[in-house]
DNA sequence: TCATCTAGTACTCGTCCGCGC
DNA sequence: AGCGCGGACGAGTACTAGATG
């Protein structure tokens, strides 16, 4: 009747728990932050009351009145599994920070500008972009406004978070070299950047140790695995590393399509340790790029601006590690 | 100097805008919201004067002035490609309604209670929880403050969008029986609620048409496929029913190991239609429980409880399709 | 007189800041 | 100095009252 709360239905707000402590709401603003300032007897009262009422913080209006979000906007395309975890460990490195992630799915309606639209509008600090497609030109002008991290992409002038190519092919190859394959072969990925990195990464590397290596030029699907089996097979080779674990995961199918004898013989290696390569009867060896650290340093990079005032641009790369399975053995 | 805008560096406000239109920020408000009350010509000049500005107003804002967000709270595993599918569904189907999707991603360290928690406190109005796995009690409890609407899970007394299982197992025997198998087996996905329902929806449409069909146990795993395809062989069967896209990747793989001459008589059936089936060298006849129109009826259970005033719980069954791929064919 | 338009003010809910004790 | 209060503030929206024609 003569009420303490204003509005009785509705959710408790401070001022109920401030009343309720016999506070003030700055106070018990601070005590419920754990902020420095108020006696242990009033955050002691403050908290009691906020739970006896079961209060929570109403984000919205936090962020409105504290004058800045915290808000980490991440860009991705959530089907891609390998965005997925990177989604998944972004939260947490978020939460670590003190910092709370927006992700916004890229889908056929509202496309990638589109996406980071809405998280402008929501006042994100940052922008954390996953594979992105935008053109540089429209990345730099993002930048000027807001702090930009490129994940996986690269992008002159702009913070980038990627795995090393050149690093991940020199394991595959070190891996199959030292199971004892002397012929080996690639299939590629076609002619995106990474295809040609991971491409030129793995002749390198087996040029480096006497190797005369095969390429059959290929795509990212399985299709492109299956296709390229019988020049592999034909050639000799003993040792395969597909550009990803799709290709991969073609040439498996086919390999083992073409008779045990023959599959037996054939060592493969994918690329990006996705799920595909974990299932039971896959069993992939794979380069992992580690989604959960790509993660934490792409946080890093944003909060370092947000925080720390960097200012110039960083390039952080990343080392991947091979994840070893069933698919590769003696030759 | 004796500036308009009141911070110099910062963004514009609505503020800004209104003066520099020469109306109200009321006015403003309204004529960039596309609401009835200004004139023509004031909205003409609100919006040239925000374009020109750049203007574009902050959601944090709006969301605590109108005292409603219009948000609602997604939980999801993101690893999980159906659950994925459904978030991008999800997110347009909530922009048609006029709503914002929250994304949370259940991670080892945020369980979904957790999650729950993060959208609460963001003040979404209505939660959807994709493949929940929380008590029915906490779901009850959660759904007397804020509507929750299940996805793919039922719940007694909460609204439930959910694909039809019986439906789709009758649509897998038809398919098989249609193009003249005769000895049916099954693959089942273990003690899960949804795995009884295909399995029991299997066996009852199997024998509604005389047939005599086989069960094999097993789980939602590569591994239960492959194990099973022995028995499923030996008893002479010739379109098997997997639990699940998984399972028949698993079975179509160890048949094909088996050698060309099996693997050509049997016909597999997957559920799912996860972007495996999809796959160029899987090709998996497999049922879909429509992402999109899942996602769509979704979205409007929340809405009608959140503006159109529903209070009794409603189940929404969608029909499943089967896609039909090269993993089938006569015996 | 009445509908149309507009301005002004109160309000959302926490946080920040200056000041008194 | 430590603690706490009151009030301004953030960027919008809702509502009311009044001006206009």
């Amino acid at each position: 009747m003569s009420g303490a709360s204003s509005r009785p239905g509705g959710r408790p707000t401070l001022a109920d728990v401030a009343e309720r402590a016999g506070v003030s709401p700055g106070t018990a603003s601070l005590a419920l932050r754990g902020a420095a300032g108020p006696s242990a007897a009033s955050v002691e009262r403050v908290r009691a009351a906020a739970s006896a009422l079961g209060y929570r913080a109403d984000r919205t209006a936090s962020r409105l009145a504290a004058r800045r979000t915290r808000l980490l906007g991440v860009t991705l395309t959530i089907r891609n599994t390998f965005h997925a975890e990177l989604a998944e460990a972004l939260q947490d490195a978020a939460e670590d920070a003190g910092y709370q992630v927006l992700l916004h799915p890229v889908t056929a309606r509202r496309g990638e500008a589109g996406a980071v639209e809405v998280l402008l509008d929501s006042r994100c600090e940052a922008l954390l972009l996953l594979g992105s497609e935008l053109p540089s030109s429209q990345l730099a002008a993002l930048d000027a406004h807001d702090p930009v991290v490129l994940v996986g992409r690269r992008a002159p002038g702009l913070d980038v978070v990627r795995a090393d190519e050149a690093a991940g092919t020199a394991l595959v190859v070190e891996h199959l070299a030292e199971l004892g394959h002397t012929r080996l072969a690639h299939v590629s990925g076609g002619g995106s950047e990474v295809a040609h990195e991971r491409r030129d990464g793995f002749l390198a590397a087996a040029r480096s140790r006497g190797l005369d290596p095969l390429v059959v030029e290929g795509s990212f699907s399985e299709d492109a695995g299956a296709a390229a089996v019988a020049e592999v097979l034909a050639a000799g080779a003993t040792g395969v590393f597909a550009a990803n674990d799709r290709v991969a995961v073609g040439l498996l199918d086919a390999v083992r399509g073409a008779g045990p004898r023959e599959g037996a013989a054939l060592s493969v290696v994918g690329y990006d340790d996705s799920p595909l390569a974990r299932l039971g009867h896959v069993r992939l060896t794979s380069v992992s790029q580690d989604p959960a650290a790509l993660a934490a340093a792409a946080v890093r990079t944003a909060v370092e601006r947000l925080d720390g005032g960097r200012e110039d641009p960083v390039d952080v790369v990343l080392a991947p590690h091979l994840v070893v399975r069933g698919s590769t053995g003696r030759p």
